[in-house]
DNA sequence: CTAAATGCAAATGCTTTGCAATTCC
DNA sequence: GGAATTGCAAAGCATTTGCATTTAG
């Protein structure tokens, strides 16, 4: 259950870093959180909690995490990065409700298989990919029938 | 072949707005540019054709060749937004090369048809989708093949 | 012990904005 | 003529960085 602990600290010691108590407490955070957060999300859930993290330290921790595949960025919205943790998720695509800000995720193996396919063509070796698609969602389309 | 001239002083006449020379000259370079393109290069090559355009327009021109459907924001390089024209064009799906930057561009009908099934799937109205697979292109891997 | 990490405050760099001068319609 | 637009310089804001201090291993 709690094998992105193993996962990011052995991470870490490859690359001869700290597990230090500030990356473990983010990482748990990461971890706690279901859906998409920015780091503003992020440092104010910390801090509720009484680990003042320093967003500086946030900024530099975030990097870690994702190159230990424990997180992915996944788009931005005003502004700010989003993020969400992957380690121990299957892929998956989004749709995003531009009115509310609702993302559904959704995962289709004949999409991925046809994006394998495609590289192959081009002779590109995949890292990731990322399909995002925005419009409304349903229950905004049906507010907007009814007149807001 | 300049219809997007008319689309886009159709668009600004509908918002009250003037088809001022910068906005016809921001309006033909970002067409004159047959690739992926961000703020700076925009600035750059009106200056080399003596059109010295304040960024500041620029910044405020973008947002209306987007909204009149001129053109769209791809993806962030470098901490820059990019942008296409794809007035005329047919969408399409983007390779990026994260070694070298080249983009490939490649169309698959049978993804589209699958995103509409899955936005039905959900009651979702599309407005837009992107995506996008980070990768290394064959050029990139046969150099690293050799040791660089 | 000592290289790495943290927090703070300052810096960076893209983007936005206030405002006075100018321009399209 | 008057609202819209432009350019400039200043402001905003997310993110990064320098540096002195602290800490994990």
């Amino acid at each position: 259950m709690e094998n992105y602990n193993r996962k990011f600290s052995e991470y870490l010691k490859n690359k001869g870093l700290k597990f230090t108590p500030e990356r473990k407490n983010v990482m748990e955070e990461v971890f706690s959180i279901h859906k998409h957060f920015n780091i503003d999300e992020l440092y104010d859930r910390l801090r509720k909690q009484g680990k003042h993290i320093s967003r500086a330290t946030i900024y530099r921790i975030l990097p870690l995490l994702i190159n230990s595949g424990l997180i992915q960025s996944t788009f931005r919205c005003q502004d700010m990065i989003n993020y969400e943790h992957i380690f121990g998720h299957k892929h998956h695509d989004h749709l995003v409700c531009v009115k509310c800000g609702k993302i559904i995720e959704f995962k289709n193996e004949k999409i991925e298989k046809l994006q394998k396919a495609i590289c192959k063509k081009y002779g590109f070796k995949e890292i990731e990919h990322k399909l995002g698609i925005k419009g409304y969602c349903r229950v905004c389309l049906a507010k907007m029938k009814n007149g807001t």
